[in-house]
DNA sequence: TGTAAAACGGAGCAACGCTCCGTACGCTCG
DNA sequence: CGAGCGTACGGAGCGTTGCTCCGTTTTACA
């Protein structure tokens, strides 16, 4: 049978300027963001890459197409990164592998120019790549929130979902204001977290 | 000498006209901000409120200006609620009173459009917006934390400008992404408060 | 009512996102 | 090896938006 649909274009595939401009094409956009950020226009990678901006979009019909193809291989890695295994719970406990891996994630948005506030960016075209790191990283950080629960260290009512949008958006504003301090702010996520329902406490009022 | 820099400029506030069209412009920006957000395009407003273009940027150089103007006494509001004075920590603690002022805050902003984006926004233009939540929120915030922390309720070493961008960036997505509970992550970031250094509790049996 | 000064209005410029179609190129088959 | 066909390329061009600039109109005061 021919190959029905999500595969590698088989006639495309053949010609080689395909290959060569798209690698181009990476090359030159992955340049441009880390100098000007993903938001760049796109006329600027087209001129950095040599190309023209008909080759950009249909290669990558839209812009978020374009970042996640830049960081795909980083968000691979941050997807694979499950640095234990649940056996391994006596000497790695579940709540600071979770740590561990929501303070990389934090790292890999902060370095990336702009990415934060892209992926949180209601403008139109970026759900894409919304989507990208919902997919791949959110059942990593599911498998660590779970285990974590499970283990007792933090409450199980919180959903991987909402923890990633609350670490991706306490991200937001670290190159435009320098004196916030996005770091412990994380930290201060984290450690709610490993406390029960914070009305039970005093008397309850939500 | 006539009035030097900060003053209500003597000739201009005796012009009819110019009262007359800023109460037009800022009864035609905020019916548009409700309707488009404050992204809208500044054609629109111009053309809501009758008036040219360049009246509205006489008036209002940035749309940060607009911004700050339309919403300035809900702003105000906020400044000004400081629910209990210090001597009646008994009856309302300090950190419930901290509590109950953040989620006002992240009501306010939630409940505008675009609001908490475009307040940590990094477009040109709009530190005016940012300056004008510091200016005016960040002595309330940092009353409320430091009565809090004296109380022993929360951790000392948080600036409440940390916390004020922090919470204004939970906020950010709510309507974009129905599925996120900002709500929650406020309170596990509130929760965090609450506790010591998240590194030292090493692990304890509540 | 005359006049100067201030405010108004929108045409216009620059920047950007995205499209569209004539042209150039590469692969394949005879 | 050469012709032909299909695909990719390229950038001119359109629509939108932010912001400016200056001729025109309005206002307040004497």
């Amino acid at each position: 049978m021919p190959t029905p649909s999500t595969d590698p274009s088989p006639a495309g595939r053949n010609r080689a300027d395909v290959r060569r401009n798209e690698r181009a094409l990476l090359d030159a956009a992955a340049a441009v963001f880390v100098r000007a950020g993903v938001h760049a226009p796109v006329r600027e990678i087209a001129a950095e890459s040599g190309l023209g901006m008909g080759t950009i979009y249909r290669h990558f019909p839209t812009r978020a197409d374009l970042v996640v193809a830049v960081f795909k291989h980083q968000v691979d890695a941050l997807a694979t990164t499950t640095p234990t295994d649940p056996t391994d719970s006596a000497t790695d406990p579940p709540y600071q592998a979770l740590r561990t891996w929501v303070h990389r994630f934090a790292d890999f948005l902060v370095t990336k120019h702009g990415l934060a506030e892209a992926m949180h960016s209601d403008q139109a075209g970026f759900e894409n790549l919304h989507n990208e790191f919902v997919e791949r990283l959110l059942p990593v950080l599911d498998r660590l929130l779970t285990a974590s629960a499970a283990a007792g260290s933090t409450r199980p009512d919180v959903r991987a979902y909402d923890l990633m949008l609350a670490v991706g958006n306490l991200c937001i504003g670290v190159e435009t204001f320098p004196d916030y301090h996005a770091r412990q702010m994380i930290d201060l996520l984290l450690t709610g977290l490993t406390r029960t329902d914070p009305t039970t406490q005093e008397h309850e009022e939500h």
